[in-house]
DNA sequence: CTTTAGCACTCTCGCACCCGGAGTGCTATT
DNA sequence: AATAGCACTCCGGGTGCGAGAGTGCTAAAG
């Protein structure tokens, strides 16, 4: 509750130890287990006042009476915090699984799904990789004519997301008047984002009032039925792990939990809503619930994946609050800076 | 056992009728309640006898004594060749559920990610739908450069299907070049297949062998890159309504079946082992452990997926042997037509 | 004033036990 | 051949009990 926490050194030892105990084990810590594992030496009896303290205060909570603490969201928050500051380099055998997991990946989307399978892995949660968003830029595109009204669309963006989508038109557009609109919109918009390409499109389709502009007429058509993609079907989401979640909730929820996520736009949504552009660390969310109310007591450990300056993805793992939290966000950041060196020119 | 089941209309209906109250309920159906249910009236003695019967010939079995009796695999095998006479005309409400699921289809990738969709949610199971294949063949080939001596390759198939791949060449190649190799594989190759494509062109690089020939290459350096796609990298797997598994196994064999299903290239491939180019009907697959000892237990019902009379992917549900099978083969039947429909030029 | 030891109390969990319900197989009867 | 009756089996749910772990409180010790 209390954002600026009023701990001693003593309590805040106390809980770490908690928390770290109840990562590991998944049970309910006591205090004479903690007191017999924390060799310093702190009777049972005084860690209890403690642990009675820091339950009035939130952070401690009892699955029942004469049972032993776990902590609450409070203190994993409060536990993340501290983490930030520790030393950041990653393990020798997490980084061996990471190189290995991700070094034949030749394109973009190989990347993605082996990033998602290697966090997953590392996490032993679930491990997201989302592609594709609004900022990405314009490389390339083409038509091609399938016959029978209708062509398809491809886009190639600067980081090497491919992007197609097959049109129905209302009328036969020539391989020709594809070919020109396709050219003209290399030749005017290479390198805009495709957000802004769109609106700005929208705009000279608008002020050329003349019917008879054969480009604009072709342009018009292709766009109205989405050759440039709407912001939500851009993003290609790659999610593993989901497997991992068994044993941490009774079937119903689990169930609820495996629907959510296989909504995958859904799960692009989540992470586009919590990881900030400008963010320069890996964060860690807590409260997903706000987001969607089937990920109660979920946290969510991301951070946005640039290319050359440019954010082209998001990169995350999802999982209950019981996590840890170490592995999990060197492994994410780790990732995050070869997606960096991947993708640059 | 037996491959020709000597059966009585006696057997054979107490047989169906079991069946289909298992599917129906999931627990173990005695002789009591089946005739009770069954108001043709033939006393629990009967179907005592008969039961013993079909459990000698291994129709049948018993959790364990004095527990009510379990359809064996033999015994859905045989139950589904007899749906296989009756008729196949969809339920109204199916063809609703399949309609409006797939109305907005636009590409065919979205066409199925919403069969897998729709039929997961028919079938309460999970829905399965592959795209793409040796079969495919090619509409349209082209090439963007990338810089940095990387190449993009994007594949447009017939039926829809786009391929891409990046790819990176040890040597620089021009903008020209690339043009002029995309030209000569689309005036060459346009129509033909992608296996047999691959084959060809390897073979044209082979015998040529003056190593001057600039065109020639270009297309080595391409081909050796992939750019024409492997075999097993060259489907698309859509797999939805894993959730529903959840309550069929306990939790070790859950995790267990989750991983399996999640390696979708492995799920692509076990599609691809069963499901027959000639068949004409949906197929219904028994002992899939022989492929993947982890499905024991479970059947696949599936079809291949034609467009213009080349196969081009397939959809599938797959689940434990407790499944509507009426359901599913109607629904997945009813979904092949449509996507024979859908992709006819 | 803080820490610690002691103690009574509480709650869960595993185990043994019992009993009712559902189902079977066998036998005698129609 | 079909059925009614009967003894038998097995699972599942409910109950009771004791062990173990943990707590809160109080009183003593530093």
């Amino acid at each position: 509750m209390a954002p600026a926490p009023n701990f001693g050194p003593r309590e805040r030892e106390v809980l770490n130890a908690i928390i770290e105990a109840y990562i590991l084990t998944g049970e309910p810590i006591g205090s004479r287990s903690l007191s017999r594992a924390n060799s310093e030496g702190l009777s049972p009896a005084s860690i209890r006042n403690v642990m009675s303290d820091l339950t009035e205060t939130g952070y401690l909570e009892q699955p029942h009476t004469s049972a032993g603490r776990v902590p609450t969201a409070e203190a994993y928050r409060y536990y993340v915090t501290q983490i930030a500051n520790r030393s950041r380099s990653i393990s020798d055998v997490d980084q061996g699984v990471i190189e290995s997991g991700l070094k034949d990946a030749s394109d973009l989307a190989g990347f993605m799904e082996r990033t998602s399978h290697v966090l997953s892995q590392i996490s032993q949660r679930v491990g997201v990789a989302v592609a594709g968003g609004p900022k990405e830029v314009l490389e390339h595109i083409h038509f091609t004519r399938l016959g029978d009204n209708r062509v398809l669309a491809v886009v190639i963006t600067k980081s090497g997301v491919v992007r197609d989508k097959m049109l129905r038109l209302e009328h036969e557009l020539s391989a020709a008047d594809l070919d020109i609109a396709a050219r003209y919109l290399n030749e005017n918009f290479r390198g805009w984002a495709m957000g802004n390409l769109r609106t700005e499109l929208q705009k000279r389709i608008e002020q050329e009032r003349s019917e008879y502009d054969r480009l604009m007429r072709s342009l018009q058509a292709l766009y109205k039925h989405g050759a440039l993609a709407d912001d939500r079907h851009v993003q290609d989401v790659y999610l593993e792990g989901a497997a991992n979640l068994i044993g941490n909730a009774d079937q119903e929820r689990l169930r609820e939990i495996l629907k959510t996520l296989e909504e995958k736009q859904r799960v692009a949504e989540l992470l586009g809503a919590y990881l900030d552009a400008n963010q320069e660390q890996v964060r860690v969310v807590f409260g997903l619930e706000e987001f969607e109310p089937q990920l109660k007591d979920f946290v969510l450990i991301g951070s946005p994946a640039k290319a050359n300056g440019e954010v082209v993805g998001s990169l995350a793992v999802i999982g209950p609050m019981r996590i840890d939290y170490q592995h999990a966000i060197t492994a994410v950041s780790y990732i995050t800076q070869l997606f960096e060196k991947f993708t640059q020119e």
